[in-house]
DNA sequence: TCGCACCGTTAACCTTTTATTAATTTTTTA
DNA sequence: TAAAAAATTAATAAAAGGTTAACGGTGCGA
């Protein structure tokens, strides 16, 4: 797991970064919210993110606001004021949980746990399943009549997901294709693989054709 | 932390060195600034440089263009000159700190910790990334879409940054363009990748036209 | 063996995409 | 300020992709 931090003290940002570290979480402070704010603009690979409202000089339910303009990723807040306007405020403007000033480290490591747990999707199975025992691919869940040449270039497809696929390879890799065939016989193929798919012809949502390659298959 | 040290005056060097073990810091003084450059190139475990601007018979600042061309590292420089243009070339010249002569070593201890600590923020990614296998170029994290010639046009330049590249350079080495097309296409290509890219006209940002030659991409 | 169903292949035709050229405007340089 | 270079726009011809129908070879069962 990987959180951001935003928060001036760097002693304090030292500490539970280093106490973090002992459970697997990897800490990056920004010291500046500003910066933060583009870093995390472009970083998309943190999973929560701690955040001092009581930066000096600034309000940090602004900075809190802005970063919710483009972003849902868990944000715990927390500050040293004892007044509850603060946490009423923060959860309001999106913030996730709250953590009053002092606090303990296990007390943070705890909630950061919880709130990424909350955070899981569990993943969808895949709508595109091989059978290759069976020399059968099923279509969410339900077995699609395909011919032997259509079934070999799906698979190559399905194997070599999101990589454009030249109309040559899968030519040269399917058995049922003779290889000196025009290029063209796969455009037949995988046209009868569309529709059978149920394909919108102007928006395919399975198999993309690349211009100039060939095609690629999206999970 | 472990800091390299160009200062011909040994015996400010001892001081500093004294000085900077109290707070855990590690000096490795180099009177020779060649030696030192060697050194450098070597040793990849430096987390600063302490550069003497003032040293005999030759210019620092040649030193710091020097070590510019491999490295990255930290420099702070400092020079006995009380006049400015050390400082403005030696920050131009990509130093990252300037200390006027004498200074604090107390003060020296502030920058070096402030500059490691800077460094220590994650390497923002680059805006466009090309992902080869997808056929694929990503800005901002989000796929372009690209026809064929935008897509080489555009790889090419990515692959050397900071390189003007002659038009005809182009027309060869794209497979989708035609050896002897008019040098023009690739202005009308270069205008259309800028559009999608949202550059501002009067002022691209990542592709330069270098007036006579052609286009430079840069980072 | 005949006929039938299956399926890969090709041909033909239509639609979409895009590299290229030409024409025009804007910017830069000498 | 004039000339050169670059940017932009629009138009077009060629290429690539999509689709459909028909052909022909193979194998299987009657």
């Amino acid at each position: 797991m990987k959180v951001a931090m935003i928060e001036d003290d760097i002693e304090l940002a030292e500490i539970l970064s280093e106490y973090l570290k002992k459970y697997g979480i990897e800490v990056e402070n920004y010291e500046d919210p500003f910066i933060a704010l583009s870093a995390l603009r472009i970083a998309k690979d943190y999973d929560a993110l701690i955040l001092d409202l009581t930066l000096p000089g600034m309000d940090g339910l602004e900075i809190l606001k802005k970063i919710r303009e483009f972003s849902d990723l868990p944000i715990i807040i927390s500050s040293a004021r004892s007044d509850l306007s603060d946490k009423v405020i923060g959860l309001e403007l999106g913030a996730d949980d709250y953590l009053p000033k002092p606090y303990d480290p296990k007390e943070l490591e705890a909630r950061l746990k919880a709130i990424t747990r909350r955070r899981a999707k569990p993943p969808k199975e895949p709508d595109l399943k091989i059978y290759k025992h069976r020399r059968e691919i099923h279509f969410k869940n339900k077995p699609l009549p395909l011919t032997p040449a259509e079934f070999e270039v799906l698979s190559y497809l399905i194997e070599h997901p999101n990589q454009p696929i030249e109309r040559e390879e899968l030519l040269y890799t399917c058995e049922n294709l003779s290889e000196n065939a025009s290029e063209k016989t796969i455009d037949v193929i995988i046209s009868r693989i569309r529709h059978k798919l149920g394909e919108d012809p102007k928006n395919p949502r399975y198999i993309l054709s690349v211009r100039g390659i060939g095609y690629k298959f999206v999970p």
